[in-house]
DNA sequence: GTACAACTTCAAGTTAACTTGAGGTCAAGG
DNA sequence: CCTTGACCTCAAGTTAACTTGAAGTTGTAC
C-alpha cells in the first residue's frame, strides 16, 4: 500500500501519517523510489493509535505502550490503571452532568442562586473536577513495583 | 484583594490570573498604584472557570457563556447541550473502561486476538470514540433556532 | 528614607499534535 | 519526450492555555 491507500482507509491524512511515522508511531515497510510502501498491519497498528487516542493518551505514552514490535503486547497493569483513570473521569463527567442538567431546569432567579450548582461550583473549584489528575493513580501504582532499570 | 491573595484563595497562580483578565474572563475592579485590586466576587467568577474547564470548555466559550456581566446567566440551552455532550463521553468512556479492564485480563495470547480487543479497537478505529464530535449536537441544537443576527 | 519583595508590562517561549509551504523527485500516460 | 500529479523532505506555522523573563515601579517594613 502507499501512503494514499493507507490514509484513505485510515481516514488520516498523509501528513499525519508521515509524522506519526517520525514519532516512530509506525513504520514502512520499505521504499518504491521515494515512495513509502505500507504493509496492511499498519491499519491495525493505526486503529491502535486511535484507541489510544480515545482514552487521552499522548502520543508519546503511546509509543512506549506499542513497543517498536508488531505485536504490541501491552503491558496489563497499565490497562488498569488507564481503566482506573477513566473511571475517575467518568464519575466527574457525571457529576458534571447531573449538575448541568439541574442547572439547566433549576428555577431558581439565577443559576447563582441555587444550591446544587453552588455545590457543583465548589466542587470544580476546589479542584475535585477539574481533570489534572492525569496521571496520578498511575505514579501510584507504578512506583509500587519501583525502578526496574536502576539496580 | 490583591492579585496574590486571589492567586492563594483559587490556588491559581498570578500569571494566570493576569492571563484570564486580558482574555475577558475575569475583572479588577481598579488599581492601587499599579497593582490590580480584586473584589471578592472575582471567586466565584474563577469558580465558574474551572467548572466550565471541569468539563472541557475551551476559554474561548467560557468568555461568551460567562457575559461580561456580574451575574453570568448562562444560557439553559446551552447547559442542556453541555449535559448532551458530557453523556456521550460518558458514554464512550465507558466503553473504552470495560475494553480495558477485560484486555487486562483476558487470557488471549495477545490483546490482538481477543475479540473484545478487536471490537475496541474497530470502535476506535471507526472514530465512534474519538471524541472529535466535541460541538456537533451542540450545532445542530443550535441551529434551530437560526441565526439570530442575520437577517 | 531607603531597601526590597511584590507587583507591573510586554514580548517571547513552551507543549502537543499536527498542518502548510517551498522546492524537489519520479513513474506513467499521451 | 515531456508533462503531470502524487509523492518526497525539511522548515516553519498553528492553536490553546499558559509560563517565563527582562526591565521597570511601588507599598511597606525597618
Amino acid at each position: 500500500m502507499d501512503i494514499s491507500e493507507v490514509s484513505k482507509r485510515s481516514g488520516l491524512p498523509a501528513s499525519t501519517l508521515r509524522f506519526y511515522e517520525e514519532k516512530g508511531l509506525i513504520r514502512s515497510v520499505g521504499r518504491q523510489g521515494l515512495r513509502r510502501v505500507f504493509s496492511g498491519n499498519v491499519l491495525e497498528r493505526l486503529a491502535l493509535i486511535a484507541l489510544g487516542r480515545a482514552v487521552d493518551f499522548s502520543l508519546d505514552e503511546i509509543v512506549q505502550m506499542l513497543g517498536s514490535e508488531g505485536t504490541p503486547s501491552i503491558d496489563r497493569e497499565l490497562l488498569l490503571d488507564k481503566a482506573d483513570e477513566l473511571d475517575r473521569r467518568i464519575q466527574k463527567f457525571t457529576a458534571m452532568r447531573d449538575g448541568l442538567r439541574h442547572a439547566a431546569v433549576c428555577d431558581a432567579p439565577s443559576h447563582m442562586e441555587c444550591p446544587k450548582f453552588r455545590r457543583l461550583l465548589g466542587l470544580a473549584a476546589s479542584g475535585a473536577l477539574s481533570s489534572d489528575d492525569r496521571m496520578k493513580a498511575t505514579q501510584k501504582r507504578r512506583s509500587k513495583k519501583a525502578a526496574p532499570l536502576s539496580p
